[in-house]
DNA sequence: TTGAAAGCGCTAACAG
DNA sequence: CTGTTAGCGCTTTCAA
């Protein structure tokens, strides 16, 4: 079908390593037999048979990414900011997502394109450490998300317990007492519970309160009906709360969605601090209090973990990373000039931005974080 | 590296075509030899490399989808539809984004991973039929998005002109006269105005009205923070519009922000309808009217057209595809229930949905529109 | 500096 | 039903 080496070897007179070195750029070829081989190939408009080249190295240039949803802006963010990375390795990205599925998970980091991938960047929800530490296939894999794992990969996230304690600090700061958490998992397995959850517990017990459960709402997923469902359930409950921290944005914002509903008013009634910082929070018609992570350097750091592994460079121990983060303090906390908080390990930090009308916000392209700080253990 | 085929059948003790055989369930091998295979290949953990079969049959089951941008919740809802539509067919997908960079489109459907894909669905922007013509590259191609070419390749895209004038039509019918159009293209080539702009334009002149330009406002992109920038623009121009038709869903909520912040009601002072129906439309305080294409089918339609060409299916001639859409009421133009629309060629349905509370949205998965209608021309 | 030949792992003919 | 053999298009020794 197409025209290989072998053709244009031909129609150029001479032998099949001399055009490849023609068109990997090989230095030692003089000038005039590189012009006769390159006229060869625009008149037969050759084109390198990639999958060839990848068979004969053992390395096809792709990496795969596997997130849970791609509906949710967060992930779908993620994943332009993990293509643009890649790409300055030369590396193309195939986007898989898995339903939050546990049986997709695992299908994706076992045998997903085996040999057609060079490495996997997946964010898991379901996969336990068992999974991962009987995983077989030997390509480099980098895990992202909210749950730690005892298995031998890289990690890179951000300090969720920190992160959201920061959250829930700043809602206690504004004097609010009644913090519900919207997003815990209605999980029939025993999982432990999710660290932005656990946050919620310890910085509330820190702060001399005693956490109320009756304030923790469980959820099917994590977008916006869920927030929506989960807050109806909330304020079915009686005694609404006077602030409400949810598991993510999306939760968030279906929340805020049922509070109006009601007729209540955030953030004078009620008070709401998101997860993600996804765009869209920026832009409600009450813009959205949330942690906000470092998306491009995950994406960044992540990649940048598996070109290395790829690289074949001296195997060290796996690494967990812990990208920086802030506080993005919108009107659904009604916008109080916060003093900057930081919990003192340097992989945080909070910032008061978005004054009270972001209609520029930052560009996401540049990030006002700080350097990504680093823990290896 | 790698077991191979041949460390397998040395294992096992028979030929390579044997355990060829058994890989691919071909069907006459006889059970025990089909055992003792299996056996071999679980204990010495083959795993099948694609890359080697690909280069063998000339075919490697990954497609390619390129949209502008991925952090457009429309465009990574449509990915997400892709991923969901190609792994049916047993395709994976490889995600890229263009950015909207002339440059980058024409890299894609020139030369983008030749040979590692099989075929690509292509929403371009800046592309012109020229570029298409001049293709080199033989593998299917698919186009998806607002623009229509004189190319020799399949189309998939809503009747953009009258899903706009039916968006302008609710507009007229609630009153209104001062319709703006947002988003349309600052263009320094002289390209066609948008099909959207063109429906604009011709159901006010429908209507007896002359379409007013100053209500015309182009924008650089296509994100929330243009459509907020157009706004600023409008009113600033002095004699506010009572209506807005945008681009674009996130023009339409960019839009609604700047309408806040300058104390100005939605719907009251000013009704608003977007164009894309992505989900956050469905949530904001104030929910977004919207024309709403059919996501799934225009998911499902390109990979099945791509599907079929890649199949060798006689070649048809290209198709022009127009899926089904409709005009999603909400709280931003009142939710007025007004009749249902229809231009009568078969290819649009304008449903009234979404009761003044959406807080259950219908589910994306469960579409209700009309079978798609073709246009082959 | 360029040519010849081997082989990456697999499938598809064709034998046996 | 199973074995042998010849490439798919490329890179990479090794010679010349």
């Amino acid at each position: 079908m197409g025209v290989s080496l072998k053709d244009v070897a031909q129609r150029a007179g001479v032998s099949i390593k001399t055009v490849s070195n023609v068109v990997n750029n090989y230095p030692h070829v003089t000038p005039q037999m590189r012009a006769k081989v390159q006229q060869a190939i625009d008149e037969l408009g050759y084109r390198p048979n990639l999958t060839a080249r990848h068979l004969r190295k053992g390395r096809t240039g792709i990496v795969a990414l596997a997130v849970p949803e791609l509906g949710n802006p967060y992930f779908a963010e993620l994943a332009g900011a993990v293509i643009d990375a890649a790409a300055r390795h030369d590396y193309t990205v195939l986007v898989d997502h898995t339903a939050g599925l546990r049986e997709r998970e695992l299908l994706v980091c076992q045998e997903f394109r085996s040999h057609v991938i060079d490495g996997l960047i997946l964010s898991p929800i379901h996969l336990e450490t068992a999974d991962l530490v009987a995983r077989q296939e030997t390509s480099p894999l980098v895990l992202l998300g909210e749950r730690e794992y005892e298995a031998p990969y890289d990690q890179i996230a951000i300090d969720n317990v920190a992160a959201s304690r920061l959250a829930v600090r700043h809602l206690l700061d504004l004097g609010r007492s009644r913090i519900a958490f919207l997003g815990s998992r209605t999980s029939r397995e025993r999982r432990p519970a999710h660290l932005r959850l656990r946050g919620w517990r310890e910085e509330l017990t820190a702060a001399g309160l005693e956490p109320d459960e009756t304030l923790v709402v469980a959820t099917e997923g994590y977008g916006r009906a869920d927030g929506a469902t989960a807050m109806t359930t909330l304020l079915e409950r009686g005694a609404p709360p006077d602030a409400v921290f949810a598991y993510n944005d999306l939760i968030a914002i279906g929340a805020m969605r049922t509070l109006a509903e009601h007729g209540l008013r955030v953030p004078d009634d009620v008070a709401v601090v998101g997860f993600d910082d996804i765009e869209e929070s920026s832009y409600g018609t009450i813009t959205l209090t949330t942690v906000s992570p470092d998306k491009q350097a995950i994406a960044r750091l992540s990649v940048d973990r598996l070109v290395e592994r790829l690289a074949g460079k001296p195997v060290s121990e796996p690494l967990r990373i812990r990208p920086g983060y802030r506080l993005a303090v919108r009107e659904s906390t009604g916008s109080v000039p916060t003093g900057a908080h930081g919990s003192g390990n340097g992989t945080e930090n909070a910032t008061r931005t978005d004054p009270l009308l972001p209609a520029t916000p930052r560009h996401p392209d540049t990030p006002s974080h700080p350097d990504t700080a680093r823990h290896e253990d």
